[in-house]
DNA sequence: GCGTGGTAACTTACTCCGCAGTCATATCAA
DNA sequence: TTGATATGACTGCGGAGTAAGTTACCACGC
């Protein structure tokens, strides 16, 4: 399967590199379903199969565990972003192909996005951390945008471009967050779907196929 | 003060109506500011200078403390929602009117709106019931405009509305966050920016004075 | 006026439980 | 023997909920 080869001589059962990873792709699904703070390390043990001192060998604590997955989740999210960035579109039709993008990550594995908008999550600083790069980058993306828009509407106030900003990447949010309450509904249909509700506001919006279609890495 | 005329012959301390009050004031803005999770009832206790057992005497579990405090505060505001929506306006001047009601009632007490959407809270069916009326009264005062925006753009696809309708309600609330995150500004000014904001994504809209000068009830 | 019983208001000092975190120990490969 | 994987059985703590008692006030009979 996955194992590294005997990455280090001398040991039992599953090698450390190996079960760290198993751990974390079970604590992600864990605290993403439920929260963090709804979730024990005992039942993340149980579900590894496992028992709870491997995971404070490995981990230190129940948020050093939390930092690691959410450090893993934030790197796809954020890796996600930055490919979409790069087919160079912009607005609206940038929008639609970043959200596309997340469908199309968010698919197979759900639960990494209320992974990181936990709102019961810990504020210690290694989160704080790894949120950072991502908060970071789906900010800067969103800013330009909807200052584009103001600007085009002869407003130039910085608090309302701040504010804009907020209501932009809650659309954002609501939109993913709808989705992933209607599981029936697959990614493509959802773009779709984004693509007749901006027109709708916005008049009639067209984003090149091709872009849409590219199959996400990994 | 507000003490009762001794409702009730033969007791010592404060009447139990008085010490319910006091009680749900305290928990409102104890789990208004934490969170129910994060707050403890002895916490509340102690704020109002009280013991735990009195707590459960009156109430008889912290859910059903917290279902009293989500009824009261979700009653403020539908009725605020209730007050505006008798104005007769429509569309984009009605949400304004609305948001202005908002700010104006959550000024003295802003604990109240995250005490409504605390993500937190318990699932049981008495909060759920005290919640029934808001959310309902919430979505109804929504659906409407967001089907005729939709309608206008040709647009009638039921499950499109839905999502249309989850997305504008999420931005009434970014607004509301947004404010209640910058405390130095006053309800007028936030009100005037929402004006803009709208303006600038919908073209200009004028809201009467008269219908936002509108003092508050109680 | 003055016991005396009834009752509401209120508290101290617990129990119980879940969960984060730890320690001592076992097992096995090199 | 060493060192890595792994665990059973603990401790400690914080918070929900409770049992049992105490205090003050009132209504009543005398």
């Amino acid at each position: 399967m996955t194992s590294r080869a005997r990455a280090k001589a001398g040991t039992k059962g599953v090698a450390r590199a190996d079960r760290e990873d198993q751990i974390v792709e079970v604590a992600t699904r864990a605290f993403g379903s439920s929260g963090f703070a709804a979730t024990s390390v005992a039942d993340i043990a149980t579900q590894a199969g496992i028992s709870k001192p491997l995971i404070y060998n490995y981990f230190g604590s129940k948020e050093g565990l939390y930092a690691v997955c959410v450090q893993h989740a934030a790197e796809a999210l954020t890796a996600e972003i930055e490919r979409t960035a790069a087919s160079g579109t912009v607005g609206l039709a940038r929008a639609v192909v970043t959200l596309d993008g997340m469908f199309r990550l968010l698919a197979p594995r759900p639960w990494i996005w209320h992974l990181v908008f936990d709102p019961t999550a810990p504020r210690d600083p290694q989160t704080q951390e790894a949120l950072a790069g991502y908060e970071q980058r789906i900010l800067a993306f969103g800013t330009e945008g909807v200052a584009d828009l103001l600007r085009l509407a002869g407003n130039e106030d910085p608090t309302d471009t701040a504010a804009m900003r907020a209501v932009w990447e809650n659309v954002f949010r609501t939109l993913v967050n709808w989705w992933l309450e209607h599981p029936e509904e697959p990614p493509e249909a959802m773009t779709e779907r984004c693509v007749r509700l901006f027109s709708a506001v916005f008049g009639e919006i067209h984003v090149p196929d091709d872009l849409l279609a590219v199959p996400a890495e990994r």
